[in-house]
DNA sequence: GTTGCACTGA
């Protein structure tokens, strides 16, 4: 890719990123300035370390089991062994991530079938091909189904893409197409500053690995290396999500969604900024500096044929047009960076046509896409579906109430709760509330305290204990209602969420809901979008004793108080263990081992002087002597 | 003939 001439302000290529994230990973590069007092190592339960007699493995092995059912030629026993290559170890299937460019979209299902029946379907025909990593079966708005699947190579999937396309299945012919994975992050400093694309990766490089960083073309300072605003493609859409969730709240960075970043390598569609090979732009020149100084100096490179000096007020540049195209590679790599008149040049070849943003061909306009499923986005106070992005107004989907029936079928002899992958670093233990552990990555410390307060805001007296029986005390008397399930959860539940479908009052505190608590909580947190501020979404473990079995719809289900999913943060959403245990009643603890979440883990603030500081939540029947205290101002 | 691209409360 560094061949060509430079279609991009940096394209850098991140080696050494996937080893430093792995790294991370294991907890052995766990900063001890980020998360003081927590050791990754020690608190991982070690019910997750092994997987040969945990439950967890039940889970994909049904699954497998399922499909050699409907397999007359057994092709399920490969899928069992099959080890991606380049994992390490192996028997963790399951949670092995197929890299975006080995999933393939398949659409024109059946839509008559379920998206179970549509699940198998696909799994027995895309099994043909090569090895499955995943299958997902989702419906589009219009209830049209559609699949990914997701092999755990390149050469599989391109076989699919090729051998699978117009087969007939379910007496429909299906279309097969790349998977577009939305995976980009645009991110800009809020204060203008300029970062480096190094810098870029060093932070965002701890959320995965990082596909590649490109400037923002559209920028003012696209001739640099510095750059005030950065496209960066993750390999991964969670790691890109979970970035998302955790940096969007940062006072120090605007966070938006962008489309990916064509590849670089793949030469389709033209790029949208053209080179003039003979000329060249002269960038951060001195104020002082003349037409014959750069002809003599640029002269050295060869004949020049044309210079074009534009002197502004702090941003002094030239137009060098050479002779030949050798000249101009020549001044290109051997003037940039270099110094002239005391002061470093950026030089690099004369863009053409640059109106055009390499990443929107069609439009002027940076192209962002909206974040992922229901992650709250910055919305305009009219709630009108549009919200301030970096470079304007930008419509957003998948609003509240956005709902779509999903199957999944995964592979491998694990359950898909049981890697460790994402987990790096746990929440305190203490010894009466052995309850929940945060996983990776830390989020900024800066602004640790800020969500960590925030995620207060769901958590205040929104429990009733079982044991104690004492409802906290609301003044809004939203807490509970009377139903028999309501015990476990919060207030977010019974009420309805300013924001969400269920009410009309589309107001600037979407995120918030009107509740005094929450208000003088608000407070407390000094930020100018405390209103929008969410917590950001964690992996942590739920013990045994704090899961709860409840009674819903005549079915029995096990529930972990306190547990927004992720990207319901506002939610109050109780999650189910990954399977839920028979044969229990209602109060009794699900036996085996933790489970793992993908939420916000629940603490609460120091009640009085310090709010920066986080502390796990107590269970309530321990803890709602505070909550009351906290309650009462 | 549907051209849909990421879900999980209810």
């Amino acid at each position: 890719m560094g061949s060509k001439a430079p279609l991009f302000t940096v394209v850098e290529d991140i080696e050494g990123n996937l080893e430093r994230l792995q790294e991370f990973e294991k907890g052995t590069e766990l900063d001890p300035e980020l998360d003081p007092g927590y050791n990754a190592a020690d608190l991982l339960p070690t019910t997750f370390s092994s997987s040969e007699d945990s439950e967890m493995d039940s889970d994909c092995d049904a699954d497998a089991e399922l499909d050699l059912l409907e397999d007359d030629d057994n092709t399920a026993n490969e899928t069992l062994e099959a080890v991606p290559a380049g994992e390490e170890k192996s028997e963790d299937v399951c949670s092995f991530r197929g890299r975006p460019s080995s999933c393939v979209f398949v659409a024109s299902l059946a839509a008559a079938l379920s998206d179970d029946e549509l699940s198998a379907s696909v799994t027995k025909h895309f099994e043909k091909w090569g090895t499955l990593a995943l299958i997902k079966v989702l419906r589009d708005p219009s209830n049209r189904p559609y699949a990914f699947v997701q092999y755990t190579n390149d050469a599989d999937a391109k076989r699919a893409l090729k051998e699978a396309q117009h087969t007939i299945l379910n007496g429909r012919t299906i279309r097969c197409e790349p998977a577009k994975v939305n995976r980009t992050l645009y991110i800009a400093t809020s204060n203008d500053t300029e970062i480096s694309s190094k810098e870029v990766m060093d932070m965002l490089g701890k959320y995965g690995e990082i596909e590649q960083v490109i400037g923002d073309n559209d920028s003012n300072y696209k001739k640099s290396n510095f750059n005030r605003a950065w496209f960066c493609q993750f390999a991964y859409r969670d790691d890109a999500i979970r970035a998302y969730a955790n940096l969007r709240l940062s006072p120090n960075w605007i966070v938006e969604w962008a489309q990916n970043i064509e590849h670089p390598s793949d030469g389709q569609g033209e790029p949208s900024v053209e080179i003039d090979k003979c000329s060249i732009f002269v960038g951060q020149l001195d104020g002082k500096v003349t037409k014959e100084l750069l002809a003599e100096r640029f002269s050295n490179h060869g004949k020049v044929a044309d210079i074009v000096l534009v002197l502004r007020a702090g941003n002094n540049f030239a137009f060098i047009r050479f002779e030949t195209e050798q000249a101009a590679a020549a001044a290109v790599e051997r003037e940039n960076h270099a110094v002239f008149m005391d002061k470093t040049m950026h030089v690099q070849y004369r863009e053409l046509h640059h109106k055009k943003s390499r990443f929107s061909s069609q439009s002027t306009r940076l192209n962002l896409a909206p974040p992922p499923v229901n992650l709250p986005v910055r919305r305009s106070s009219t709630g009108s579906g549009y919200f301030k992005g970096p470079m304007g107004h930008f419509t957003h989907m998948g609003g509240s109430g956005y709902h779509r029936s999903y199957s999944t079928s995964s592979f491998g002899s694990k359950g898909k709760f049981s890697g460790s992958r994402s987990l790096s670093l746990a929440g305190e233990r203490t010894s009466h509330t052995p309850k929940f552990f945060a996983g990776a990555p830390p989020f900024e410390p800066e602004f640790a305290g800020r969500m960590y307060a925030t995620s207060a805001k769901f958590d205040d007296n929104s429990y009733s204990s079982t044991e104690k029986h004492t409802p906290v005390s609301s003044p809004s008397n939203q807490t509970m209602n009377s139903s028999s399930h309501g015990e476990a959860k919060s207030v977010f539940t019974a009420t309805s969420i300013s924001g969400t479908s269920e009410n009309p009052d589309h107001s600037s505190t979407n995120y918030a809901p009107k509740h005094p608590h929450r208000r003088s909580m608000s407070h407390m947190i000094p930020s100018p979008s405390s209103a929008h501020m969410v917590p950001p979404p964690y992996y942590y473990y739920a013990y045994p004793e704090d899961c709860m079995m409840q009674q819903y719809d005549g079915k029995l289900q096990s529930y972990v108080p306190y547990v927004p999913f992720p990207y319901y943060p506002e939610s109050s959403f109780v999650g189910y263990p990954p399977q839920a245990p028979t044969g229990l009643l209602p109060g009794m603890i699900p036996p085996g081992p933790p489970y793992m979440y993908y939420g916000i883990p629940p603490v609460v603030p120091n009640a009085g002087d310090d709010h920066g500081k986080t502390q796990p939540l107590e269970t309530p029947a321990l803890s709602s002597s505070k909550h009351e205290e906290e309650l009462d101002y």
